[in-house]
DNA sequence: GGAAATTTTGAAAATGAATTTCATTTTCCT
DNA sequence: AGGAAAATGAAATTCATTTTCAAAATTTCC
């Protein structure tokens, strides 16, 4: 049997963690319990989350730890090339775990919330041409496909708003706050 | 020579603005002085424009129509399906007129700002054929390709930091803020 | 035309995520 | 240990967006 590689994105928690260290000494940055504790965390629940989440998560150990410091260091995340910030249609920053090479897409289910991955060499191709025949040198882009997934069917519900007449106003369209 | 057929964006201002009185009425609201100005303006100037945008270039001759108005009036285009609402990159919420088949991604150039849109149906099949594949119902897509146009080259400028020493501290990398 | 009903308007306030400030604490180096 | 630099956390700020509310405008109905 043929030994498998590991995909570029599985590196371990603890090379990562490592790589973030020395990305610190190099900018003379510190190491510190907060980062260290803020850090593992992450690593550990992956996914797609925002810095309000990781906080809550950390703050039923550590209540010491502050959110300007989660948010801290998930910015020095991005900054070390080990996290990617992330913005799809809620307008939420989230941050995923990200290894060198990585690169992916994301499927994003309207119901329930969750989001799949996917990589695509013909897409990423395609993007590629379409921007040369514009004359475009593209650096980075943003693809994300909004839907409904397998368990959440087809969206059926919430048709389209019917008017009203002039007695029998439609109902006001209040708008959920959802930033 | 043959009659070329217009192409489905093109229909003219006062045929938006017929369609969007017909919505009016079929809701039960009303024309206003207000809106007719800034729906003109609006569908006169096209492109990917922000609230702010229209009400400064309305207020200079309407001083008198404030930018709830305008702001009010640009969601009510987007809610007759006169106009989309497009985030981009900045984090800034655009307008541009839309008719009802259109449908566009764009490249952005994070060089001069300048929006070029294009349309590709291989990349539409291909978004189809990659969300049935994860078992996805796609409703929408957000596709965007950020880099630098012909004009502005390849965006050399501002390579990468380098880490500084100990008493040659790295600048301090201030965020500039444009949220 | 004119009153009543309903919608619209604009200023100001509220919202809420993201970011910065600042006084204090911690880390790192010698 | 001692000193310099960086990190921390609470609070304040920013800023686009959205809502509130009292006054004004539009439409409907007589
Ligand atoms: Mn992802
Ligand atoms: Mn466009
Ligand atoms: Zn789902
Ligand atoms: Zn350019």
């Amino acid at each position: 049997m043929p030994k498998r590689r590991k995909p570029a994105g599985a590196r371990g928690i603890s090379e990562k963690k490592e790589l973030l260290n020395t990305f610190l000494k190099e900018w003379g940055l510190k190491s510190t319990r907060q980062r260290d504790i803020i850090v593992t965390e992450f690593l550990k629940t992956g996914g797609h989350i925002t810095a309000e989440d990781i906080y809550r998560k950390i703050s039923k150990k550590h209540q010491d730890i502050g959110f300007t410091t989660v948010y801290r260091t998930l910015k020095l995340l991005v900054k070390s090339r080990l996290a990617t910030e992330r913005v799809f249609a809620d307008n939420l920053t989230r941050y995923e775990p990200l290894s060198a090479e990585d690169h992916h897409d994301h499927l994003i289910c309207l119901g329930c919330g969750s989001i799949t991955e996917f990589e695509n060499a013909r897409m990423e191709r395609l993007q590629e041409k379409i921007a040369r025949e514009s004359g475009f040198n593209t650096v980075a882009h943003k693809m994300e496909l909004y839907g409904y997934c397998g368990r959440c069917g087809s969206g059926s519900r919430g048709g389209k708003k019917q008017p009203g007449t002039k007695k029998n106003a439609p109902a006001p369209q209040k708008n959920r706050n959802n930033r």
